[in-house]
DNA sequence: GATGAATGAGAATTCATTCAT
DNA sequence: GATGAATGAATTCTCATTCAT
């Protein structure tokens, strides 16, 4: 038995022949990367290849075409952690604030801070062209996510926390600074170095400071936000 | 006086023929709003031509190649208004709160709900592939408006309105919303109609509503925004 | 009578409205520059009008197309000066190698050093793409050049001056190093500064030394070269 | 042992397949002739991918544009021979009038009489279209073949062979009947057939027999020229 | 399975030619 | 007659996709 086969294979060089098995997640990651920085019709199927390690024959071994390709890319990168979400938030104990706090954190940890956030640019920057991949993600994502945060609000109104709230549309006082903050990541916080990138702890902080007294009802006196 | 008289010259110019002045706007309306919806690469010349009602062959007597269609997009939807607005806010007689509401409103009527909203996602979608452009569009808009909006939060907290703040970061609590809106208004929301287009004006209260509680200082007791 | 018609007209700034029958002339001599210069099919209609300070369209009334001005412009730069140079040589009354050394000089004035010559040039480099024109050109211009140097070359045979010849092919003996001449004029001559151009006059006396030394019967006696 | 194994490997390739190897030189052989045929604007490149038996897209693969490729048929057709034959001459023992005939008839069968002899033609016809490459051939080709032709005189009139001679000049004495010949065979001679083409032995015989007259010194006395 | 040479439909761009003014 | 804006056929070049090895 040649010493080389005792090696982990990925620990020699990946000249020729990686896990197979990986080769599917490898293209989709190099083509998450790279249609989020250059739009779907602006990348090439070689140059995603390239990326991926693997001969631009290879990526049309795994995927039909550039098309079925962003498809599963989307798929692949859609959160199906809602429920596992909804979950964690039944059983929550604190504040309604500390929900909207957590809430936000997590999200940069387990999505913001991650190549998965790029889906969210790609979303906005494709939807038009690719109107049943948006349909779908709006399904699959970004109802869930809607209705996930309209329960936080609705329970913080219903314990008094929270003042009125036009429910449907104060989702957007979350989403927003959450997205904003991943479409700066990703596009001219790309490219603009002098300005970018933001802090995000400090980003989140500060949107969380001023939303949430906003949402909270204005005590006499006020706890901490 | 015949009626036809007091249209300005341009309603009553030839729909074919020679119309030189004309066509390079026609051809950047058209541009922008194909640019918007589908990007860059995935718009093809011989289309923008025919949306703007003449052969490919005139859209390359205005512009040289794609590109410069595209900066010359870009170029012409600048706000340069920032100047005359520095002007009406210098003059502002109210609170800042109210400043803070007429600036989204007014943001809305003039930018957001004009085809030049669309400016916002281009940029956002294909700064990565121009960034050049990026750049000119971070220095000639997003400076400025930034500029603008630290100004006013800066006048709310010198003038007690406001609670202090991390002025800096606080700015994305205004641009972040209507940021939002806009991809919203130009991505999903032209092409998934069961849950949109957002309502602006509902949208727009929404935010303020909690935006400028979030801001302003908690008073002993307090008059609703 | 207004004074400006007394100045000749092409004195007055020829801003507009030039002498009108000139323009059909100065198209030609424009388009003879540019296509020697790049050859038919690199040359841009526009190009020629411009330099003949005419509007593209303009061109096109005096020339039903491209290829017809391309005609035009071989036909206008034929010399058909072939019966006038045979009556010349007819009367001439000195040595075989007196013609021979007027030849080449007079050619040299009236031809090679005229932009006519370039149309050698055009000619050689687009036969092929003009098969017509091209024979043509041989029937008008290279046939009866060919007969008059034939001739030449056959007096000085005939009155012992020359030795005997391979007529027929001793005729290129002189043509090709006035074809010479001009190619390198036109061609490299034009873009490779630091090695030409050559000085004709030496040139044309350089291949006349050698040329006649080789046509004229050697003197007392000489073993063949 | 069988014969076919005698044969050269890219004479038993596929006509249709991958032949990586050989398309480069394939394509060359094509672009040569048809530019020579039709010049470089009049060529379309897909003529040229087919002449090669090839796709449009292939040419494009292994040129990256049209000019590139014109500038590789210039390269691939230089003949970097001329120190060979620098060698050539120098260990030459026949009389320098033997050595100007062996120059002429060995040019013509090494170059002349091959397709490369395009190459004349080609880069007079196109040297203001591309002066970098006019002067690349001057500084490769025309520049040592003068010097070649140089030393040739030199030694003739070193060793009182030939007459005192311009040489500078006197080169072209050679050069130009050589030039006149590629010319007339790549033009007019390929399209005006009842004249052409020229018999390359008896008009190469013609030429040296003038010529090496003229060059040589006058065996006894001599008239003037 | 993997590769990369080959393909050809499709996009950008050019430019001769037309024609309303 | 002259102009130059407009056209669209023709051309270069790209790149997703195929397929022989």
């Amino acid at each position: 038995m040649p010493l080389s086969e005792l090696a982990p294979e990925e620990d020699r060089a990946p000249r020729r022949g990686r896990r197979k098995e990986a080769r599917p997640g490898e293209l989709l990651d190099a083509a998450l990367d790279l249609f989020v920085e250059k739009g779907f019709a602006a990348t090439r199927a070689e140059e995603v290849a390239a990326r991926a390690g693997v001969s631009k024959g290879t990526l049309f071994l795994y995927f039909p075409s550039k098309e079925e390709l962003f498809k599963a890319v989307v798929r692949e990168n859609i959160s199906g952690r809602f429920a596992e979400w909804e979950e964690e938030f039944k059983s929550f104990e604190g504040s309604t604030a500390d929900m909207v706090r957590y809430c936000m954190r997590v999200w940069w940890e387990r999505i913001g801070s991650t190549p998965a956030s790029g889906i969210t640019k790609l979303i906005i920057s494709e939807a038009r062209n690719f109107p049943d991949i948006a349909a779908f993600y709006q399904q699959e994502v970004i109802r869930p996510a809607n209705q996930l945060i309209r329960r936080i609000l609705q329970r913080g109104v219903e314990r008094g926390e929270f003042r009125p709230l036009d429910i449907e549309y104060a989702v957007f006082s979350i989403v927003a600074p959450m997205v904003f903050l991943i479409m700066t990541k990703h596009s001219l916080g790309a490219c603009v170095p002098q300005e970018y990138p933001l802090d995000p702890q400090r980003y989140i902080d500060a949107q969380l400071e001023t939303l949430l007294q906003g949402l909270c009802v204005r005590p006499a006196a006020g706890g901490r936000p």
